[in-house]
RNA sequence: CGGGGUGUAGCGCAGUUUGGUAGCGCAUCUGGUUUGGGACCAGAGGGCCGCGGGUUCAAAUCCUGCCACCCCGACCA
C-alpha cells in the first residue's frame, strides 16, 4: 500500500473554525450536513433523514443488548394527570419548573390538566400498582422508546431541545439487590455502545446527591469529554429504591405472604449522545462518523465515468462491497464534479471514499480515502471488499483512541483551588480530584466557577487525605468539569 | 431570567448612517462544453425587505410597539 496526503486545506469554507468559535462550528456542522432543521416552535428540531439514520443506529444496538438481556418494550401515554406527577415530592420538585401543560379538550377547559412527559416514571408506576400482585410476576423489565418534553430556555440543537427522542427502561425488582444489578448492568450496556458503536471514551460512576435524578435513591452515569473541555453526561441509569414504589403503592404478596414493595430502577439515553458523536470526533472538514454509525460506510466516487468500463467496475465493486454487509453507496449522479463530491461525502463524514477510475482500472486497483485521517492510499482490486472491510474496524479502533487520548490530555489535577480556577480557564477538561464529599462545598464550587462533579468514577484511586477545596477531610476522588 | 447580536429571494449576505426603480454570491431552471479535489459559457425564473402602528409626496431606510431566532451566562438529559 502506498500512501500519499492530501491535506491542502484543514477546513471547508462553509464551516467556521471550531478554535474560532466552537458553538458555532457545532451549528455549522449539523446545518451544513443537513442533520436537522430548525422548526417553526422554538427548541423543537426536525431530525432529517442524515441525522435520524444516526439515531437509528443507537437505537438498534442499544435494542438488541435490552433484548438480550431479558427487556420488553412497550408504550405509554404522553400525557400524566397532575395528579399523579405530584404524587413523589422530590420528583415533581425536579421537574415541575418544565412541563408543558394541556389545559382544554377543544374548546373545553379539563377538569384537571394534563402534563406532557417530561420522563414517564409516575405514569408507567401508576400502571404498576394496577398490575403487581404476586413476587412471581417479578421483575417487570420494560422500556419504551418515545418523546418526552421538557419547557428548556435555551436549547442548541441535539444538546439540549425542549422535545427530544430518547428510549426510558423501567424496572421493578423483588429485592434491593437485583434493583442494584440492574442498574449498574444497563449503565454498563450504555458504556458498551458508546465506546463499541460511537468510539466515544466514557467514564462510568455515581453522580453526587446534588446531581442525581430527582427521586433516585441513586444516579449512575457515564460522562463523555467533548473537544472544547466540556462534558456531556451520556446516558444514565437510577436506582430507584422504593421511593416510587412506595409513593404509588405498589405492593406485591412475597415469599413469606407479607405485602411487600419492590425495588426500581429506571435508565435512559437520549438523541444527545448525536451531539456527542459530533463534538468528539468532529473536525474543521466537518462530520467524521465512526464507522459503525455513519449511515454510508463507503461511498464510491467513478472518475470520468463516462469512459469505457468505469462504471461497471464501479457497480462490481458496489456490488461486492454490498455483499459484505457493508453500507456502501455509489455517485454515479452527473450534476456535480468529482471535487464536489469528494467535499460533499468529507463534509457529512463517511468514513470511506474509493475512487474508480480509468487509471485504477488498468493498474488493477482502487483508491480509498480515510476521513478521519485524510490518508489516501492504494489498494490491490483483488480482495478489496475484506481490505475495506478491515479498515473500516481500523478506523474506528483508532477514533476511539484518539478521542481517549484527547481526553487525557485534558485531563488534569491540582493542588490548590486557584490552581483549578486557571486551569479550568486556560486548558478545560475534566479535573480529577478529591472531594469531602459535602453538599456545602460543592455548592460553593458550582457557584464561583460553574464546575460540577460529573461522577464519582468506580476506578477509584487516592489522590490526598484533604479536600482541596474547603481543606476537610477526602472522602472520595471525583471527575469534575464544566457540562452540557 | 440577565447580557450581546440578527431578521431583505431557497441559503448566505450588501443596501439602512444621508428616505427616491430591490441588489450580490451560491442554489434552482434551459441549452451546450466539462469531470483524478468545491467546473465553464450563454440565457431565465424567483421578494408582504419579521409583524403592527406612525411621520412623509415617497419608507428596507426615520420614529414607535411587538414578535421570532442565534450566541454567551444562570438552571436542566
Amino acid at each position: 500500500m502506498s500512501k500519499q496526503n492530501e491535506k491542502e486545506k484543514d477546513f471547508v469554507k462553509d464551516i467556521t473554525k471550531m478554535e474560532d468559535d466552537f458553538a458555532q462550528w457545532y451549528t455549522d456542522v449539523i446545518k451544513k450536513t443537513d442533520l436537522v432543521d430548525y422548526s417553526p416552535v422554538k427548541g423543537f428540531m426536525v431530525i432529517k433523514p442524515y441525522g435520524y439514520a444516526l439515531w437509528e443506529g443507537i437505537q438498534a444496538f442499544l435494542d438488541r443488548r435490552f433484548k438480550e438481556t431479558g427487556h420488553q418494550n412497550a408504550y405509554f401515554p404522553l400525557l400524566i394527570p397532575e395528579s399523579l406527577l405530584n404524587k413523589e415530592k422530590e420528583h415533581v420538585e425536579g421537574f415541575a419548573p418544565e412541563v408543558a401543560w394541556v389545559t382544554h379538550g377543544g374548546s373545553e377547559p379539563l377538569a384537571e390538566r394534563l402534563c406532557i412527559r417530561p420522563t414517564s416514571e409516575t405514569i408507567i408506576c401508576s400502571m404498576y400498582s394496577k398490575w403487581l400482585t404476586s413476587y412471581r410476576e417479578l421483575p417487570y423489565l420494560y422500556n419504551q422508546w418515545c418523546s418526552v418534553v421538557r419547557w428548556e430556555k435555551s436549547t442548541r440543537p441535539f444538546l439540549r431541545t425542549s422535545e427530544f427522542l430518547w428510549q426510558e427502561g423501567h424496572t421493578i425488582h423483588e429485592t434491593a439487590e437485583q434493583a442494584q444489578a440492574e442498574t449498574i448492568q444497563m449503565l454498563e450496556i450504555y458504556q458498551e455502545m458508546a465506546e463499541e458503536l460511537l468510539a466515544i471514551p466514557m467514564v462510568a460512576g455515581r453522580k453526587s446527591d446534588r446531581e442525581k435524578f430527582a427521586g433516585a435513591e441513586a444516579t449512575y452515569t457515564i460522562e463523555a469529554l467533548m473537544h472544547d473541555g466540556k462534558a456531556l453526561q451520556s446516558g444514565t441509569s437510577h436506582n430507584l429504591a422504593q421511593h416510587f414504589t412506595k409513593a404509588f403503592d405498589i405492593t406485591f404478596q412475597g415469599r413469606t405472604g407479607e405485602l411487600e414493595y419492590p425495588h426500581q430502577t429506571s435508565w435512559g439515553a437520549s438523541t444527545r449522545l448525536i451531539g456527542g458523536v459530533i463534538m468528539v470526533h468532529s473536525d474543521n472538514r466537518g462530520l467524521v462518523l465512526p464507522p459503525r454509525l455513519a449511515p454510508i460506510q463507503v461511498v464510491i466516487v467513478p472518475i470520468a465515468q463516462k469512459k469505457e468500463g468505469v462504471l461497471e467496475h464501479a457497480n462490481a465493486l458496489y456490488e461486492e462491497l454490498k455483499a459484505l454487509g457493508i453500507k456502501v453507496k455509489l455517485d454515479d449522479t452527473t450534476e456535480n464534479s468529482t471535487g464536489w463530491k469528494f467535499n460533499e461525502y468529507e463534509m457529512k463524514g463517511v468514513p470511506i471514499r474509493i475512487e474508480v477510475g480509468p487509471r485504477d482500472i488498468e493498474n488493477g486497483v482502487i483508491m480509498a480515502a480515510r476521513r478521519d485521517t485524510l490518508e489516501k492510499s492504494t489498494v490491490e482490486r483483488v480482495g478489496a471488499g475484506e481490505t475495506i472491510k478491515k479498515l473500516l474496524d481500523t478506523i474506528h479502533d483508532d477514533m476511539l483512541e484518539r478521542a481517549r487520548i484527547s481526553r487525557d490530555e485534558k485531563t488534569f489535577t491540582f493542588d490548590t483551588y486557584d490552581e483549578f480556577k486557571t486551569k479550568m480557564v486556560e486548558t478545560p477538561g475534566f479535573a480529577k480530584t478529591m472531594h469531602c464529599g459535602l453538599d456545602a462545598c460543592e455548592a460553593q464550587i458550582k457557584a464561583d466557577t460553574g464546575v460540577t462533579i460529573r461522577c464519582i468514577p468506580f476506578a477509584q484511586e487516592n489522590l490526598g487525605d484533604t479536600c482541596p477545596f474547603c481543606g476537610e477531610p477526602a472522602k472520595h476522588m471525583v471527575y469534575m468539569a464544566k457540562a452540557y
